[in-house]
DNA sequence: GGCTGGTGGGTTTTT
DNA sequence: CCCACCAGCC
């Protein structure tokens, strides 16, 4: 065999000159120099790991159940590939959804080939960067010019909003972000407004749903944007339209790899199948013949009917596509995933090898099993059985646990978290960075906030609007949007008046109109009024330093560093001083987000090369410097892993939600049961599920029951903690299952005593144990501990919010205050008014839950009844009678 | 331009 | 019930 030090394929072009081999390559040669075994990098993967790796010929489907080391498959796959030298590093397409993805994805494939390596693969990245760069190279074919500018979703549908006002229909009941959703629908489908089904484009506007379509890519392709979908979308139309284009790829990428692919939608698909589908040597005509040319023949057709017919034209080529996924975790479908690519794909793709991972790595035998039997109840699915070699009888079981309300069940897991927290024998004591709260709900987290807060347990927010959402941002980033891109109107408009320079709508009318009338960008449009005499000379003087502060800063684009000239666009337009003066709270942090703003523009080489990053990568700096508690939703728990997770809401209406329920029916429920896998398998070790009997919605006492899914857990991987009354007042609604003993009504444990059957318990005891918590005694301490920037003190203790932020309409600054509630459960505002009804004020009444109180308030039928034990409630009066 | 009161909506989110 | 959003006012 020939020597690898020699014609590495670590580089971009095949022509390159080799440099020293290192990582995986050198320790490849380690290995070869003694013995014919294997590489390094193929040691200590499993069987059928193993076989991922290496069957790099042919359509291979990787079935990875949560755990069983699908990145380690993904990266060591692509590794193997470059090693045997079948491909150079730039024939590598390697796709991810996520940028985090992507970025562990290059991460780890730079331990195994070594870094500098790994920027030799310009085709890993997500579906829409590698979308972009193919539209730049083939901008034209879309009718757009390469340094065309990316829009968010706030541009798009302020965007839409105008186009819908041009239209004469009333934007209130034609509402800008319902066709948005609807655009983003459609697109991610793939299908462009002459495809879309005649219903779906007469549900909008009137029945003018598809003029609008039609008349919002105009708008796009004249202010040379594009936004999210037309990522994939122009893509596929340039492939289909262009066949040498195509055939272009399809010689230069001989492997492709899809992370993820059970979250595909069909756009995606599309996407992939247009490039995986290759076509034969010496039939390449016909193969060809066969691919429909939707684009070009511009004719309408029913939806999806393009992509049947790909499908009908699959050609029994070799294609070189990995695609890795889990059906079983599945839980995008509401936003157009298409669970059907991953259960089809021996049959889009014939002759695949399909690869079942199950081996898990993560997660103890209960947990395994509680999960498995639970996913078991799906019937749409490949069926995987995780199994694990760990069986330490120390494990725990899955503990479920009953809480009265929300409140209690906040307390209850702050308890458990505070019992973990306590060192055990050796001494080690549980950090709280190992612990996780997934909720389904975000309106769920405020509870466990509130309850951390007086507890004084540090607790770390995750998701929600960004850094670059922010206002002071999305303004600065405006500024350079218009500097780098004359034609972006929509940022232009955004800044035009800020600062306040007195340019009110009339004036911005005006501009939009000459603009309009011209054929120009607004900026142009703005320059040419101002030097005319149809403004007055208020506004017509503002417009002149604006138009010439701009021509000033595009002059320096080419001269200056992009650093300093941003600091200069921020400076010169008043932007800064604007916050500078600007009194009110938020003004410094404000102020320091343009800092940071500045300092994350180093890493990039141009203002184009940044803009382009910010509006792909719309995401916060995670920091987890602090040992903090992460509470955050099921859907971006997805892929993460804590020693312990509590599951908290598991009640019928809340999990399944409801709305899964009604809209989506059984297939709705199928994917509420995977986001229910998905929570179980975060769990390494300790897995903690609630489930109240009475949960607040929309400020009215629900009685709830269980969730089915409690039910669906084998019993013998469960342990039910009882303790107190909670779970007291109903039978089991279901058979079967974890409760089907016929346990649950208060009784005793027939288990005995657990370690966490007094937690939760609405009892006197565990509350004035409360004030003995370790956290209740740190959050004494550390009442004027300092805090940096990240870290706001909140009732003296430390809250970290990543991600969380204020946006325009200050929703991140609303959620992080804690105004007047109650405080402990305990509900002390009182209040009496007299009103008509079949009860009155001071009446005793009975309510199954709440038991006996008195009418405090009538206000229809909602009654505020003072409890003797569970305080101060407002509830409807159709569940209380009177005693 | 900033405040106020009325109204509607309240699941999950990436790019 | 709580909140965000918008129209209408000063």
């Amino acid at each position: 065999m020939s020597g690898f030090s020699e014609d590495m394929p670590f580089f971009d072009e095949p022509n390159a000159r080799p440099a020293a081999p290192s990582g995986i390559a050198a320790r490849a040669m380690a290995a070869r120099s003694g013995q014919n075994s294997a590489p390094d990098y193929l040691k200590g993967l499993n069987p059928e790991q193993r076989l991922a790796v290496e069957t790099t010929e042919g359509p291979v489907l990787v079935l990875a159940g949560a755990g069983t080391g699908k990145t380690r498959v993904l990266t060591t796959r692509i590794a193997h590939i470059l090693n045997t030298r079948k491909a150079w590093p730039s024939e590598i397409l390697a796709v991810t959804f996520t940028n985090k993805a992507a970025r562990e994805m290059k991460q780890r494939i730079g331990l195994l080939i070594g870094e500098e390596n790994v920027e030799g693969m310009p085709w890993l990245g997500t579906f829409h960067s590698i979308g972009v760069k193919l539209l730049r190279r083939h901008a034209e074919l879309a009718g757009l010019k390469s340094g065309f500018t990316i829009l968010d979703t706030d541009d798009v549908v302020r965007l839409i909003k105008q186009l819908i006002q041009a239209e004469g229909l009333d934007d209130k009941r034609w509402p800008a972000k319902t066709f948005a959703q609807m655009l983003d629908n459609w697109k991610n489908k793939g299908l462009g407004p002459d495809e879309i089904a005649e219903g779906d484009a007469r549900s909008f506007g009137n029945g003018k749903g598809r003029q609008l379509y039609k008349a919002y890519q105009e708008r796009l392709q004249t202010l040379n944007s594009c936004d999210f979908g037309d990522l994939l979308y122009h893509p596929i139309r340039i492939f289909r339209a262009n066949p040498d284009v195509l055939k272009e790829y399809h010689r230069k990428f001989k492997y492709i790899l899809v992370d993820e692919y059970q979250d595909t939608n069909t756009a995606q698909y599309m996407w992939l199948r247009l490039l995986a589908q290759r076509p034969n040597v010496g039939r390449s005509a016909s193969a060809e013949g066969r691919k429909p040319d939707r684009a070009s023949a511009g004719q309408a057709a029913p939806a999806g009917a393009s992509e049947r017919s790909e499908r009908a034209a699959v050609s029994e080529n070799k294609v070189n596509i990995c695609c890795v996924g889990d059906d079983d975790q599945s839980i995008y479908g509401w936003r157009g995933a298409e669970v059907d690519n991953i259960l089809r794909f021996d049959k889009d793709f014939p002759g695949a090898t399909i690869i079942r991972l199950e081996r898990n790595y993560r997660s103890t035998a209960h947990i395994l099993g509680a999960a498995s039997h639970l996913i078991a109840h799906n019937e749409g699915r490949f069926g995987k059985t995780l199994f694990t070699d760990r069986n330490d009888p120390d494990d725990d079981k899955v503990h479920v646990h009953a809480a009265w309300d929300s409140e209690e069940e906040a307390r209850a897991i702050g308890d458990v978290i505070e019992a973990y927290q306590r060192p055990d024998r050796q001494g080690n004591r549980h950090k709280l960075n190992d612990m996780a709260i997934l909720v389904r709900a975000s309106f769920q987290m405020r509870a466990f906030e509130d309850r951390f807060i007086t507890l004084g347990l540090n607790y770390r927010v995750i998701g929600g609007p960004r850094f670059y959402e922010r206002l002071e941002i999305r303004d600065a980033l405006a500024f350079f949007r218009v500097v780098a891109n004359g034609g972006d109107d929509l940022a232009f408009e955004r800044i035009v008046n800020t600062p306040k320079r007195g340019l009110g709508e009339a004036t911005i009318r005006q501009i939009h109109d000459t603009a309009r009338a011209l054929r120009v960008p607004m900026l142009e449009a703005a320059a040419s009024l101002a030097e005319s005499d149809e403004l007055k000379p208020k506004p017509r003087a503002a417009l002149r330093e604006v138009a010439a502060n701009f021509e000033r800063w595009r002059n320096a684009l080419e001269t200056s560093p992009h650093i300093e000239l941003a600091e200069t666009i921020l400076e010169e337009s008043g932007y800064t001083d604007m916050w500078k003066n600007d009194r009110s709270a938020e003004a410094p942090g404000r102020l320091e987000n343009l800092k940071e703003l500045i300092r994350s523009m180093e890493e990039y080489e141009s203002l184009r090369a940044f803009l382009e990053h910010v509006a792909l990568v719309m995401e916060a700096e995670q920091g987890e410097s602090q040992d903090a508690v992460s509470i955050m939703t099921l859907h971006s728990a997805k892929g993460l892993e804590f020693e312990t997770v509590f599951l908290p809401g598991w009640e019928e209406g809340l999990f399944p939600h409801q709305r899964a329920l009604d809209e989506g029916g059984r297939s709705g429920l199928e994917e509420e049961r995977r986001l229910a896998y998905v929570g179980l398998t975060r769990a390494k070790k300790n897995l903690h599920i609630w489930f109240v009997s009475n949960r607040q919605i929309h400020g009215l006492w629900q009685s709830t029951i269980p969730s089915r899914f409690v039910n669906e857990l084998p019993e013998t991987h469960v342990d039910v903690a009882e303790g107190g009354n909670s779970y007291g007042g109903y039978g089991n609604p279901y058979g079967g299952g974890a409760f089907a003993s016929g346990r649950g009504g208060g009784r005793q444990n027939p288990y005995g005593a657990s370690r966490f059957d007094n937690i939760g318990a609405k009892d006197q005891g565990s509350f004035s144990n409360t004030y003995a918590t370790p956290g209740w005694q740190r959050a004494q301490a550390n009442r004027t501990e300092a805090t940096d920037r990240n870290w706001g003190t909140r009732s003296g203790h430390q809250v970290e919010r990543i991600g969380y932020g204020e946006t325009d309409s200050g929703y991140g600054a609303g959620r992080t205050s804690v105004k007047g509630r109650t405080i402990d459960g305990e509900l002390v505002a009182k209040s009496v008014a007299d009103t008509p009804s079949a009860f009155n004020v001071g009446d005793r009444v009975f309510h199954q839950k709440f038991g006996n109180g008195n009418i405090a308030a009538i206000d229809g039928n909602k009654l505020t009844i003072d409890f003797d034990k569970a305080g101060q409630k407002r509830v409807l009066d159709g569940f209380v009678v009177g005693v």
